[in-house]
RNA sequence: GCCAAGGUGGCAGAAUGGUUAAUGCGGCGGACUGCAGAUCCGCUUCCUGGGGGUUCGAUUCCCUCCCUUGGCUCCA
């Protein structure tokens, strides 16, 4: 296992990442609330655990990545009101919606995502554990609601002090409680909410309650990392720990807390509230999942990124392309010709600038996952082989996997570098080929006309030319 | 008011107690080209919020002030 250090947000220092139980890790994210479509801000998220997981497991790490769905809470209710739907279809529609864009953003490392509703009786069991042990009260309407009093340490993730909030700073004070700080771990129904039988009547989860519940059926009362978003520390994992502490009697809850900076749009965060947000879809459709994901992963993790809708994709897909380049060469010449294609063998000093370049971004991303700095490192190895793009063809395919190894790391750990759509003349459709041969033809005899002509035809159908001292190449403007 | 995260070139964004402060975008110049685009090369040496302090040396560490964003019980 790699020596991996990383800010933990509750020491606000660099540690050592040590598991508990070595190799393995549990690793827990705070996931959607699917009430609504995914925006460009969830995806940060999601991608930079993503990556967490990919290199963990990379470094010799068994990790069990769990994340949640909060699938039934007030929005839920209040939009499948609005909308005449039921509450538990919406969500559950939104987040299949969410799925198959995670999926094609590559986010392949959750190995469980977990519904509020299938965890029922965890949940119960943790309420009840938590009345029984005194940290919470049963209100008039049969509401249950965690007593922040009861808990000292409550505040220390967050640096706030009880006394110093705000009761009502944003939200409208709820009468039902002892204490405008104590929360709610299970919400009595109204008529016509959905609604689950307890010991206290029927009701629904609060909102923080499912996750510890989750997690201390998963891994126990205690776990490794936790990820989420800044903005959920207060009050969301501030509740996480006084419940969970508290019912378990076990802590620290959580070894390692780590928060990802937010997305915001003109300097504003950007959010389904606010209204300022750009769809998740939207985003992937206009650029495709490397440029998207290199554009997460070109920051790190925790700083704020700005998202300007007019400018932040194109200069993505602009950078994107000059990094991935070298690499696309790389594999249309043995897609094209095999891996055991014949050519010249790579020099001893190549080779190994090659595999030290690959330790070198081990290195830089297991110190608090720098991916800027990575790509910054990957960048300087696309420029020294785009001195020579064409004379990648001389190389033999073990060559030429070799100048591709520190790609092959940014495939594995950052996602990027997906093998799609351009490749060489000789792979194309006989017609399209034809067309391309016809156009030469029509150039060496100097009739550019026609060559125009033929150039802006494939061009319609979707096949950009590009017209280079090696001849003819072709790309594909379609997105994977 | 309190808590937290930030403030780096035209822009987006790294990093570090010490040679020219990474990388990318954009811009400019050049190569290539029938043309265009794309691509490649070079340049873009005068950028670390203000003020103090520690130090041989601070963008980095300390103090203070200003500003931005987030949170103060809905949020990725």
């Amino acid at each position: 296992m790699r020596r991996v250090t990383l800010y933990d947000s509750m020491t606000r220092t660099t540690r050592d990442f040590a598991p508990m139980l070595p190799p393995r890790v549990g690793l827990f994210v705070c996931g959607l609330t699917p009430y609504d479509r995914a925006h460009v801000g969830h995806g940060r998220g999601f991608v930079i655990f993503d990556m967490v997981a990919r290199a963990l497991r990379r470094w010799g790490y068994r990790v069990l990545y769990v994340q949640s769905v909060t699938n039934i809470d007030d929005k839920v209710i209040a939009r499948a009101a609005a909308t005449g739907a039921d509450p538990l279809a919406l969500s559950d529609r939104n987040f299949r919606e969410y799925l198959a864009l995670a999926e094609r953003l590559r986010i392949r490392s959750v190995n469980y995502y977990a519904y509020s509703t299938d965890h029922l009786p965890d949940i119960l069991a943790q309420v009840g554990q938590l009345l029984d042990r005194g940290f919470a009260y049963v209100a008039a309407d049969g509401s249950v609601y965690f007593s922040v009093a009861k808990f000292p340490a409550y505040g220390r993730l967050s640096g706030q002090k009880v006394e110093a909030l705000q009761p009502g700073a944003r939200l409208a004070p709820d009468e039902r409680k002892a204490a405008p700080e104590d929360f709610v771990l299970w919400k009595a129904a109204r008529p016509g909410e959905p609604a689950w039988e307890s010991p206290w009547g029927p009701g629904r989860p609060g909102w923080h309650i499912e996750d510890t519940a989750i997690t201390s059926r998963i891994f126990g009362p205690r776990y490794d990392l936790h990820g989420g978003g800044l903005d959920l520390i207060f009050p969301h994992h501030e509740a996480e720990i006084a419940q969970a502490e508290s019912a378990t009697g076990a802590a620290p809850l959580v070894n390692y807390w780590m928060h990802w900076g937010l997305l915001t749009l003109r300097g504003e965060k950007m959010s389904k509230s606010i209204g300022n947000t750009s769809s998740l879809e939207g985003a992937l459709e206009a650029v495709g999942p490397d440029v998207l994901r290199f554009y997460y992963l070109n920051a790190h993790y925790r700083s704020p990124l700005e998202f300007d809708e007019a400018k932040s994709l194109a200069e993505a897909v602009e950078a994107y392309g000059r990094l991935a380049r070298p690499a696309d060469r790389i594999d249309e010449l043995l897609a094209r010709d095999g891996p055991e294609r014949a050519g010249e063998e790579l020099s001893e000093a190549r080779r190994s600038a090659a595999d030290d370049l690959v330790e070198q971004l081990d290195r830089t991303l297991a110190n608090d996952f720098a991916s800027r700095e990575a790509i910054a490192l990957l960048f300087g190895w696309s420029r020294t082989l785009a001195e020579d793009l064409d004379g990648l063809a001389r190389w033999s395919g073990a060559a030429l996997e070799q100048l591709a190894a520190p790609y092959r790391w940014g495939e594995e750990v950052l996602g990027l570098f997906g093998r799609a759509a351009a490749g060489p003349s000789g792979a194309l459709p006989g017609a399209v080929a034809a067309a391309i041969a016809a156009r030469r033809r029509a150039r060496e005899r100097g009739d550019f006309a026609e060559a125009d002509r033929i150039r802006s035809e494939l061009r319609a159908a979707g096949i950009e030319l590009e017209d280079g001292p090696a001849g003819t190449r072709w790309t594909t403007t379609d997105r994977a």
